[in-house]
DNA sequence: AATTAATTAGGTGTTTATACCTGTTTCGAT
DNA sequence: ATCGAAACAGGTATAAACACCTAATTAATT
């Protein structure tokens, strides 16, 4: 028997202690070999230019790169790597944004072991991981959507600019701070503000800060 | 060598992994042992009802009961067993909050393995660990409120009432509609939302919103 | 008995956010 | 070359939030 078809794996998360009781997990699967970590998003990325692991756990709320930014970065660089989002919360429009940009599945951090394992097979031999709730999330946006085209739908993803001003938002600032300080008119940032809104199926401010903090934009 | 002297530990968390990186790290600690762990508050306090651990670390954000409510129930039932504040954020507030109502320490959650069992070892000997991040915090709020009177101060508290009124902002409910719910004057609800502004020190919805995230009264 | 804090609620006014409308420019994709 | 999306920006209007004021009632504390 040969040791060398083990499914190599890396992770991505900025707390060490859940790292290592990842790791520590995955050390008693003998079909798997963790053979890196990383803390943020960049360090993953800059580890992945030097060895590609088969599978990549990583959660979306890091501090430097997140995990979308990150997931963006690998999979266009390299397509075959499978990702399995962690994270916290259940967001409907994170699911469909993270599976659409090229995750292969997505769990939440509070996962069973066991669920974890299933995860890490199925997304090695299919492609791909989706539990009930996932499930669930995906057929309530077809049902709302109708059609979901092949690259699903992506008029929930926020601009660079939307993202920026929503930050700037959840800082406490104003409309009018705002654009002072991206030298804007007061109008633009409101415009900007506008879209959030619609984007994001937020009501208000109140809104939007939930979502940045869900989404990873904010901690 | 007896082996009955090691320092019994439990653990508050509900994310799996999570626990079982702790449990992993402190497995290879021979004075500490770990009697046993519980997934939320309520689980936590059920358990410490029959039999309490020396120290316990818990994660201040979990469902069903949460961190700071379950740190007053057990520091009101058995006084001598410590507790070690376990949180994803440094919140200033947050961390005087706790300290008060009786935390032996406060650690971010991605902490170093080592400082964990710093921690351990000092709040089992001398009945509290800071670090240097909370010695600094306290200083400022020494600074600030001159006199930091026996119980420490707390003006900052946030009354039942008006944490419902937050968690219905989180909501993002207007004012209006929180006064209809609770069947309340919307002027009610207005000075509610005065004095959530003032003891949190936030400008505005955002600030709120943020400020109850980092708190744990909303996820 | 007196003080304090919490909860309730009113008045008044300013600032900010939200909801519509309109338009231009730029850029990349079909 | 056309299309669509993103970023930009103006107008106008209403709704909500924010600021600062006062004050009655109740419960708990000293």
């Amino acid at each position: 028997m040969k040791t060398a078809e083990k499914i190599t794996i890396a992770i991505a998360d900025d707390h060490k202690l859940f790292r290592s009781g990842i790791a520590a997990f995955l050390k008693n699967i003998d079909e798997v070999e963790l053979i890196y970590e990383a803390e943020d998003g960049k360090e993953l990325v800059d580890k992945v230019k030097m060895q590609q692991p088969e599978i990549i756990l990583m959660d979306l709320n890091m501090p430097v790169m997140n995990g979308t930014e990150a997931i963006r970065k690998i999979k266009d660089l390299y397509p075959d790597v499978k990702i399995i989002a962690l994270t916290m919360y259940d967001n409907e429009k994170m699911i469909t944004n993270v599976l659409e940009i090229g995750a292969s599945g997505y769990l939440l951090k509070d996962v069973e072991p066991e669920e974890l394992k299933n995860a890490i097979f199925s997304t090695h031999e299919t492609g791909y991981y989706f539990n009930d709730f996932v499930n669930s999330t995906l057929l309530k946006q077809l049902l709302r959507n109708k059609k979901l085209d092949p690259k699903f739908k992506k008029s929930f993803e926020l601009s660079d600019r939307e993202i920026e001003v929503l930050k700037l938002i959840c800082k406490e600032l104003t409309n009018a701070e705002i654009a002072e300080l991206l030298s804007l008119s007061p109008r633009t940032v409101d415009g900007h503000r506008q879209r959030l809104l619609e984007k994001t199926g937020a009501k208000n401010t109140a809104g939007l800060v939930m979502y940045a903090f869900r989404k990873g934009y904010v901690s």
